[in-house]
RNA sequence: GCGCCCGUAGCUCAGUGGAUAGAGCGCUGGCCUCCGGAGCCAGGUGCGCAGGUUCGACUCCUGCCGGGCGCACCA
C-alpha cells in the first residue's frame, strides 16, 4: 500500500543511503562502519523545504569531519531520486533540505478519492492476530468514568490496529468469581430482606449503591419471598446469578450505546470450572517457580521482575485473583494471539510487572503483552470536582454521562488526551453545543461539506457537469495547506497505531477541520468559476473522506447535518 | 520509605533527540448583500529546579521540589 507521501520519503531515503555508500572513501568510512539510522522528516519551518535529513549530522563522529562538509560530499554523490526535487540545500548546522516541485501535491486528491473509506488503511499488521482487552469491570456495579475512558481508549486502539492491518479481537474479562462477588452476594442478600420489609443492614464493606436496591426489587418481583427461608448458600447463589445476568446485560447495553461491541465476553469462573487455573498452577510448580509458606502457595514473582513474591493459593485453599489472571493470560496466547494488549487503570500498574513475570515463568514471551496504563478521570461540573466513590455508591455512571453529554462528545473527550495524562473531564464543556466544544468543530466541518454537496445536487438537476477536475488550479495558500495535511493521514494513522495512541488522531482531525474552515472562509467553492469550482469540490470531498475516516477510528459520528 | 505516571501559555492539554515549542478554552479587536457565524482573521505570556550525556535536550540520564496512583492470603 504505497501512498504518495510515503513514496516520496522512501525515495529520498534510498537516494541518501546510496549517496552515503558511494561517498565512503571520501568520508573515510571503512566497509564495517554502518551508515547511521538517519531520519527524513518534514521540517516544522516551511522555509526548510518539504523534507530534511540529519544524515550529515549523524556522520560527524564516524567521519570525523564537520557536518556541513559531509553534507557537501553527500550532495556530490546524490543521484536525483525518482521524484522531482526542485532544490537541495545545506542549512543550519548541517541539515540537508529537499524542496520538491510543488506540483507533487496534485497527486494527493485523486489518491484520496480513489481510496475513499479505505484511505489511510495500512498493511503493517500483516493480519497478525491481536487481542485488545479493556474495561473488564467488576460486575458488581455500574460502569463509571474510569471504565468509560477505558472503553473509549480500548475501542479506538482496536479500531486503529484493525485499520493498519491487524486481525483484532475485542475482549471483556468478566470477574464473576472471588471475594468481591461474594461480597456482592451478601449485599444483595441485605437488599433482598430489606425489600421484604426486614431490617437487614448492608455489610460495612459491601456495595451500597442504589442499583442493588432495584435489583433486589426485581428479584422479589420474580421470586417473591421464596428464598427468605431457604438455605443461605442457596439464597445467595440465586441472588448472585440473577444479579450477574442483569449487570452484564446492562453493561453490554451501556457499552453498545457508547459504540463499543465486544467479540468475546470471557468468564473468570469458566477458568476455574474447567480446571485451567489448577493446570496453570501445576505448570508453574513443575517449572519450579512456586513454594509454600505460612500455609499458602507462592509464586516467585521477584525472580521475574516483580516487586515481591505473590500468593496464588491462600491458606484456606482458595486461589487468588492473580492465579486466575495468570491462567487467563496463558489462555489468551494458547488461543493463538500473537500480541495481547490490556487497557488498565493506573491503579493497577503494580500488577504489570508480575503479570509479565508470570508469562516469562510459563515460558511465554512477556513482550508479547502490552499494558496501556490509563490515568484516572476527574470529573468537573460547574468548576467543581465531582467526588466519586464506588463503595458509597456515589459516582456518575456511563449511562448518566451518555444521557448528559451524548456519545460523540464523550468519546471524543476521553480519547483526546494521551492515556498517561490525567483527564479532567469538564461536563459543562462536553455538553455545551457551542463553539467552545472541540468535537462540534470537527463535526461542523463535515456537516458543512455535506451541505455544499446537497446544494450541488440541487443545482445539478438543471445542469449536470461532467468533466475531470483540474487539481492544478488549487494554488491558494489555504488550499495547498489543506491538501498537504490530508496527505499526512496514512502516516498519522500508522504512528497512532504503533504508539497505541488514538489521541493523535483526535488532534489530527481537529487540525484538518481547522484548515478546512480557513479555506472555506477565504474562498468560494460553489460559483468559484469554471474548472476551479470542480477542483474545490474535489478538495471538499476528500476532506470529508479524511474527516469521516478519522472520526470512525474514534467512534465519533460524522453527521451530515447538525 | 520503595515503585509507576505527571509537571509545557491564566486554565485544559499536544509536541518519533533537530533549526524560531503549538492547539483549544478564556480575554481584546476585527470579518461575507455570497456555499451553515457551531465559522474566519489578528493580538502573548511558557518547557518545575539543578546538574549530566550530545554537534544539538521540552524530549535521554541523575538528584531535588510539587501532584496523582500503587506497595493485601482485594480485584
Amino acid at each position: 500500500m504505497a501512498y504518495l507521501l510515503a513514496g516520496l520519503r522512501a525515495g529520498i531515503e534510498r537516494a541518501l543511503r546510496a549517496a552515503a555508500e558511494a561517498a565512503r572513501p571520501e568520508l573515510g568510512l571503512d566497509a564495517d562502519t554502518p551508515i547511521p539510522d538517519f531520519t527524513v522528516e518534514v521540517p516544522r519551518e516551511k522555509n526548510h523545504g518539504d523534507f530534511a535529513t540529519n544524515l550529515a549530522l549523524l556522520l560527524t563522529k564516524p567521519a570525523r569531519r564537520p557536518p556541513r562538509q559531509i553534507a557537501d560530499t553527500l550532495l556530490s554523490h546524490l543521484k536525483p531520486p525518482e521524484i522531482q526535487v526542485r532544490k537541495i540545500e545545506i542549512a543550519g548546522p548541517g541539515f540537508i533540505n529537499f524542496h520538491l516541485d510543488p506540483d507533487w501535491l496534485h497527486g494527493v486528491l485523486p489518491e484520496i478519492e480513489a481510496w475513499g473509506g479505505n484511505y489511510g488503511r495500512r498493511t503493517l499488521g500483516g493480519r497478525r492476530r491481536v487481542q485488545v482487552e479493556f474495561v473488564s469491570a467488576n460486575p458488581t456495579g455500574l460502569l463509571h468514568m474510569g471504565n468509560a475512558r477505558g472503553a473509549a481508549l480500548g475501542d479506538s486502539i482496536a479500531a486503529l490496529l484493525a485499520f493498519v492491518g491487524f486481525d483484532v479481537a475485542r475482549e471483556f474479562y468478566v470477574n464473576d468469581a472471588g471475594h468481591q462477588v461474594e461480597n456482592l452476594a451478601l449485599s444483595l442478600e441485605a437488599r433482598y430482606f430489606q425489600a421484604l420489609g426486614q431490617d437487614w443492614p448492608v455489610p460495612e464493606d459491601g456495595y451500597h449503591g442504589a442499583d442493588l436496591v432495584d435489583t433486589a426489587a426485581r428479584f422479589v418481583a420474580r421470586h417473591g419471598d421464596r428464598y427468605a427461608a431457604a438455605d443461605a448458600g442457596e439464597r445467595r447463589a440465586a441472588l448472585l446469578c440473577f444479579a450477574l445476568d442483569e449487570k452484564l446485560a446492562a453493561m453490554r447495553a451501556s457499552l453498545e450505546n457508547f459504540g463499543v461491541r465486544y467479540d468475546v465476553w470471557f468468564s473468570e469462573q469458566s477458568l476455574h470450572n474447567r480446571g485451567a487455573v489448577r493446570e496453570t498452577l501445576e505448570l508453574l510448580r513443575r517449572r519450579g517457580h512456586l513454594y509454600e509458606k505460612d500455609g499458602a502457595l507462592w509464586f516467585r514473582a521477584s525472580a521475574f521482575g516483580g516487586e515481591k513474591d505473590e500468593v496464588l493459593v491462600r491458606a484456606n485453599g482458595v486461589p487468588t485473583y492473580f492465579a486466575a489472571d495468570i491462567a487467563y493470560h496463558k489462555d489468551k496466547f494458547d488461543r493463538g494471539f500473537e500480541w495481547v494488549i490490556n487497557v488498565w487503570g493506573a491503579d493497577h500498574h503494580g500488577h504489570v510487572a508480575r503479570m509479565k513475570g508470570s508469562l516469562a515463568a510459563l515460558g511465554y514471551d512477556p513482550d508479547a503483552l502490552d499494558v496501556v496504563l490509563m490515568q484516572l478521570v476527574r470529573l468537573y461540573r460547574g468548576g467543581e470536582i465531582v467526588r466519586m466513590s464506588k463503595r458509597t455508591g456515589q459516582y456518575v455512571t456511563l449511562d448518566e454521562l451518555l444521557a448528559e453529554v451524548g456519545r460523540d462528545a464523550a468519546r471524543y473527550f476521553f480519547v483526546t488526551r494521551s492515556a498517561d495524562s490525567h483527564l479532567d473531564f469538564d461536563l459543562d464543556l462536553a455538553k455545551s453545543r457551542t463553539n467552545e466544544n472541540p468535537v462540534y468543530y470537527i463535526q461542523y466541518a463535515h456537516a458543512r461539506i455535506c451541505s455544499i454537496f446537497r446544494q450541488l445536487a440541487e443545482r445539478e438537476r438543471q445542469a449536470p457537469w461532467n468533466g475531470t477536475p483540474n487539481v492544478a488550479l488549487l494554488k491558494e495558500e489555504t488550499e495547498r495547506a489543506l491538501i498537504r495535511r490530508l496527505a499526512d493521514f496514512p502516516e498519522e494513522v500508522a504512528r497512532a497505531a504503533i504508539d497505541l495512541a488514538p489521541h493523535r488522531i483526535a488532534h489530527y482531525a481537529h487540525d484538518v477541520a481547522g484548515l478546512f474552515h480557513s479555506f472555506y472562509n477565504a474562498h468560494r467553492i460553489l460559483g468559484a468559476g469554471e474548472g476551479l469550482e470542480e477542483a474545490r469540490l474535489l478538495l471538499a470531498k476528500c476532506t470529508r473522506v479524511v474527516l469521516r475516516n478519522a472520526l470512525n477510528l474514534l467512534g465519533v459520528s460524522a453527521p451530515e447535518r447538525m
